[in-house]
DNA sequence: CTGAAAGCGCTAACAA
DNA sequence: TTGTTAGCGCTTTCAG
C-alpha cells in the first residue's frame, strides 16, 4: 500500500529547534492556545511556515483525543438534497480544518444500527451531521446518544434536547406555495407527498392543509398520494391522479424530482403545462430550472443549512441556541399557470 | 468540541489481557497477519468480540504510518456523474474498513493547488481518486508525483505511467450511438461536446466523428458546439442549432444533462421529439429515465469503475495491469426515432 | 509565560 | 510462533 509521504515529514520539534523554543510553545502557538509572548508566536509562526510544517492529525488525535473529522451521516431519498447539504457541510469543515466523512446508513440492511455503532466507535468523528430523514430516526438517535456523539440536525422536527437544529419554516413555505396555486384560481390542487417517516415531508403537508383551509377548501382524500421523493414516484402517482374521474388542476409534489415525474406523466398523457395543469415542486434543485417547463417551487438554503450545521459542531460552545432558522423563497416559474379555461 | 468517547475506550491491552496473550498477537490477529497459532486466533477473536474492541484509527494511523483513507478529489462538472462515482468509491473503501475523504478542487481558485498540496501533507490519504477532468489535469498530476501519492484515475486518457486508470471505451459508445441515429435514417447529426479540457469528451467526439465518416458522412463544423456539460449549455446550444438554416434531425449531447436540455430547447421551440428531433445523451444517470421523453444514452459503470479504483489503491499490489476497461451499454428509449418525413 | 516528562494506542523491529 | 522494547508525533500534566 504505501503511504503518502515525503523522505521525512518535518515535525513539531523541528519547527521547534528552527525557532528556538520547546515543542510544547509551537503546539501552543499553532492552537491559538494564550500564553505565549508575541515574538515568540511570530518566531514560531515563521519557523512553521519556512519549514511548511503540517501537524501529523493521526498523532494530534491520539494525542488529543480530537479527530478532526466531520461525519455527514446520510439516507438516500433525494440525491441532490443530500449533495447539496454536503457540499455545505465540507465547504465548513475544510475553512475549518476539518475533513469531512460522508458515511451511508443503508435503511434497508437489517444491520444498519450495528454498522452505524461500528463507524462511530471507528471513525470517532468529533462531531455528526443527520439529513432528513435520518435526524427523525429514533433508532439512530438512540445509538448517538448512547454513545455520546455530539449531532447537529437538518430539518429534524424530533425535539432532540440540546441538539442544534438548522431549519427553515417548510410549513410555512409549503403554504405560500400552494397559496400562489390559489392564487392563480386553482381550487383542485393534489398533493404528492414525501415518504412515511420522513417527518419533514409531513411538515410540508400541514402547510399545505393550512393553504386550503385558508381559502375554504377541504383536502380531499383522493387527491393525496404518497410518492417516496424519486422521479420515477412522481410519475406514478402524477399518472395516477390525472386518471382520476375529476382530475386536480395543480399538483404540488414534495420536491422537485418527483415534480418532474409529473411533468412526464402529464406529457404522456398529452396535457401541456401549464395550460392543462400547473406543477409545483420543493428545493429548487439543479433540476428545477433546467427542465421544460422550468417549475415554480421554494428554494431553501441547503447548502447554508449543511454549512451552519458544521460550525455548530466545531464552534467551541456547539449547543445554544437550539435552533436556527433560515429564509426560503417562492421561485415563481413557467410550471404554473391559471386555471384551464374548459374546467 | 469534545469528541466521542465512552468512559474509557477498550484498548488492545484490554483484548490481550483477556484472551491472555500479549498486544503484538492481537495485533497480528487482527491484522491478518501470518504466525498466529489457530487456537490463539480464535481466543483473541472471541475476546475481541466480547469487549466490543475497535482499534483506535490514530494509533493505527501513527503507529503503522497508513490513514486508512482514500480520497476522492473532484472538480465539479457533472454532479450525477461525480455523485454516481463517489459512491462506488465509498462502497469499496467501507467494505475494506476504509473511510472516503471527498475533497473538491475549485478549478476557479487561483490557489487550488496549494490547497491541494496542503489537503495532501494533512490529510496523509493512503490512496486519492481523479474522476474527470481532474485526472487529465498535468498540475494536479505533477503535485500527485511530487507528494508520492499513490493514485487511480476514472476515465483518464492522459498516459499517466503505471497508475491504473478503470474506463470503458467512451470511443466505441459514442460511436454505436451515432450509429444508432444513422441506423434510423438520421444524417444531419449534430453534436454538443464536453467542455475543452475534458479529454474524455474529447473521445466522444472521436467516436462522432468515426460513426459519421463510417457512414460515408462528413462532420459539418457548424454541427459542432462546445458545451460544458451543464443543463443550461445544452439549452443554449440545442437552440442555437435548431435556429440554424438547416437544422440537424438528431442532436448528440455528450451527457445526459445537455441532453436534457437539449430537450427544454426543443420543447420552447415548439418541436416535438422524437417526432421532430431526435436527441441521445451520455451516462444513463437518473434524469435520463425520468425526463419525457426517456433518453436514449449509454450507460456507462461509473459507480463501478469508482469501486474499482477503490479496491486498486486499497490492494496489496495497486499497480499492473494499468488499464482495466468495463462494459458499456447502448440504452433505447423514446428521445430517437426515424427521421420527419417532412424534412 | 515556558519547558520537561509522560503517555495517547498501536505496530515495527527485534529477540527469544 | 510469540513476546518485548521502542517509538510514531503530538498534547497533556505539572513543575519551574
Amino acid at each position: 500500500m504505501g503511504s503518502a509521504r515525503l523522505p521525512r515529514a518535518i515535525t513539531i520539534e523541528d519547527v521547534a529547534e528552527r525557532a528556538g523554543v520547546s515543542a510544547k510553545t509551537v503546539s501552543r502557538v499553532l492552537n491559538n492556545e494564550p500564553n505565549v509572548r508575541q515574538n515568540k508566536r511570530e518566531m514560531v509562526m515563521q519557523a512553521s511556515r519556512d519549514l511548511g510544517y503540517r501537524p501529523n492529525p493521526a498523532a494530534r488525535s491520539l494525542a488529543g483525543a480530537k479527530s478532526f473529522l466531520i461525519a455527514h451521516l446520510y439516507d438516500n431519498p433525494a440525491p441532490e438534497y443530500i449533495a447539496a447539504a454536503n457540499d455545505g457541510i465540507y465547504a465548513a469543515c475544510r475553512a475549518n480544518g476539518y475533513f469531512l466523512l460522508p458515511e451511508y446508513v443503508d435503511p434497508k440492511a437489517n444491520d444498519r444500527l450495528d454498522r452505524l455503532m461500528n463507524f462511530l466507535m471507528t471513525a470517532r468523528a468529533d462531531g455528526v451531521i443527520l439529513t432528513p430523514p435520518l435526524c427523525d430516526d429514533i433508532e439512530v438517535l438512540n445509538i448517538l446518544n448512547q454513545t455520546d456523539t455530539p449531532y447537529a440536525s437538518l430539518s429534524a422536527t424530533h425535539p432532540s434536547i440540546g441538539r442544534p437544529v438548522i431549519n427553515h419554516d417548510e410549513r410555512a413555505a409549503a403554504r405560500d406555495l400552494v397559496l400562489h396555486l390559489i392564487g392563480l384560481g386553482h381550487r383542485e390542487i393534489a398533493m404528492i407527498t414525501g415518504p412515511a417517516g420522513h417527518n419533514a415531508a409531513r411538515v410540508r403537508e400541514l402547510g399545505y392543509i393550512d393553504a386550503l383551509q385558508q381559502a375554504g377548501l377541504s383536502p380531499r382524500p383522493d387527491f393525496s398520494e404518497r410518492g417516496d421523493y424519486t422521479m420515477r414516484s412522481g410519475i406514478v402517482f402524477g399518472q395516477k391522479l390525472l386518471c382520476l374521474p375529476s382530475r386536480p388542476t395543480a399538483i404540488f409534489a414534495a420536491n422537485d424530482d418527483m415534480a418532474v415525474g409529473v411533468l412526464t406523466a402529464a406529457f404522456s398523457l398529452g396535457y401541456q403545462i401549464p395550460n392543462d395543469l400547473s406543477v409545483v415542486g420543493y428545493d429548487d434543485n439543479r433540476l428545477a430550472s433546467a427542465v421544460w417547463p422550468p417549475l415554480t417551487t421554494i428554494r431553501q438554503p441547503v447548502a447554508e443549512m449543511g454549512r451552519r450545521a458544521a460550525e455548530r459542531l466545531m464552534s467551541p460552545d456547539p449547543l445554544q441556541p437550539d435552533r436556527e432558522t433560515l429564509d426560503f423563497k417562492l421561485i415563481i416559474r413557467a410550471s404554473t399557470g391559471p386555471v384551464p379555461a374548459y374546467l
